[in-house]
DNA sequence: TGCAAAATAGCACGATCGTTCTTTTATTGG
DNA sequence: CCAATAAAAGAACGATCGTGCTATTTTGCA
């Protein structure tokens, strides 16, 4: 960003002291809101968080608005390079999808800390309409259509039924996942993880999967009558 | 409140005007809070939709948790009233598990407006300790008893297969409830309805339930092999 | 080392927040 | 109708909000 078409006095490394404190202040911040809430995050607390002046802050982003959607891009960062780019390693099929899967339970269970921007920034901003409501909701549909293609993927292989709805099943493991966070986070539940592991299977088995336990060639032949 | 031990003036109906503007108060705060979520629900906002002024609606609750916590029992005595207690006029087992869902299902997608204060609640309240959080999550477990109790009746009607985790029934139902509010108020899917329907089906497919189409004599037969 | 520009701080503004007072208006039972 | 009392309004408080200004400090390069 800030591509100026002739540098002048900058040249290669610019003037960078900058960019430096605003990922700091972006990091301060995106913890700020995972707790409080996007709506919630205010400059005030966040600069004395991040032990600068208020104006300090506000002179990074110029309104508390793109303070919220510099939050709202760092977490997709994020969530794309803790959840998303790892599972391309996984085998194409199925063992993709597990690996997503998981992924995306441990990033939503957020074991310690946290929550997921997502599902909070959701509820916060699904009547509030503007510019960080579309920013959270394109980045959302961004990587519900990647676990679509995963899904797609494991069907083509031949890893689930193949006249099964890709799209439904989608669906039904966003309900797992929003069921996690919500049983988990708010009600304590300390079996929501298991219920979504098993949740998981069950989804599973019902779109065609091999069972689990099955460990005798779990090839599973295409079920091609058209 | 505002008990005194002996009613020296007021007896029988007493002074009741108050009571009256509260619950119109409180059925003003209710919109609000749907709309804004609980943190955001101000009662300057209040006090001008509700067309009086701020101190004139702040007597009424003395603090604005309390206004919370009106809102949050108000919302839970509607859900009562709409959701659970027509669902008793069905037949106990499969019919009122599903006249259960289908009226959740109805109370979440909110046709119109609205949405559910019980999710929304949830996402501002997870990380927020306090009295409103804790009678959040008691209605909300009281809820999610009832749909287990209804589970449960419905096993032990033979209606769904008697060795089936209950439990994980309710989770997965939970889910999907999640889902459609997620993806239909938030994402703005048309689609997330039918999604939680099929849904539906597919849970009670795999618990056991008689498939919807067969119409040849659907009691099922307890899996008595212990 | 000095100079320009970037980065940060300091300050003040209007607005709104929840809350506490005092005062006025409405309502009630005798 | 009247006194008692509840209900509502009015005004003000300290605090915090987002944001605009003007200094001051810090940074990077010649």
């Amino acid at each position: 960003m800030t591509v100026m078409r002739k540098p002048t006095v900058m040249e290669s490394k610019a003037f960078q002291k900058g960019q430096h404190t605003k990922a700091v202040i972006v990091n301060a911040a995106l913890g700020l809101a995972t707790q409080i809430g996007l709506e919630g995050l205010s400059i005030g607390a966040l600069a004395e968080v991040a032990g600068m002046s208020k104006s300090g802050v506000f002179a990074h982003f110029g309104s508390r608005e793109e303070l919220q959607l510099s939050v709202v891009r760092e977490y997709h960062a994020l969530f794309e390079a803790e959840v998303f780019l790892p599972i391309l390693q996984a085998d194409r099929g199925l063992p993709r999808l597990r690996e997503l899967f998981a992924n995306w339970t441990k990033r939503t269970s957020a074991e310690i800390d946290s929550g997921c921007l997502y599902i909070s920034g959701a509820a916060e901003f699904d009547d509030r309409p503007g510019p960080v409501r579309d920013a959270l909701a394109s980045m959302v549909k961004t990587w519900l259509a990647a676990v679509h293609r995963t899904v797609v993927q494991a069907r083509d292989e031949g890893h689930l039924a193949a006249d099964m709805d890709t799209e439904q099943m989608v669906f039904e493991l966003h309900g797992l996942i929003l069921a996690l966070q919500y049983e988990a986070r708010f009600l304590r539940s300390s079996k929501s993880l298991a219920r979504t592991a098993q949740g998981f299977e069950n989804i599973l088995m019902r779109y065609g999967a091999p069972v689990l336990s099955t460990k005798t060639s779990v090839k599973k032949r295409k079920t091609s009558n058209t």
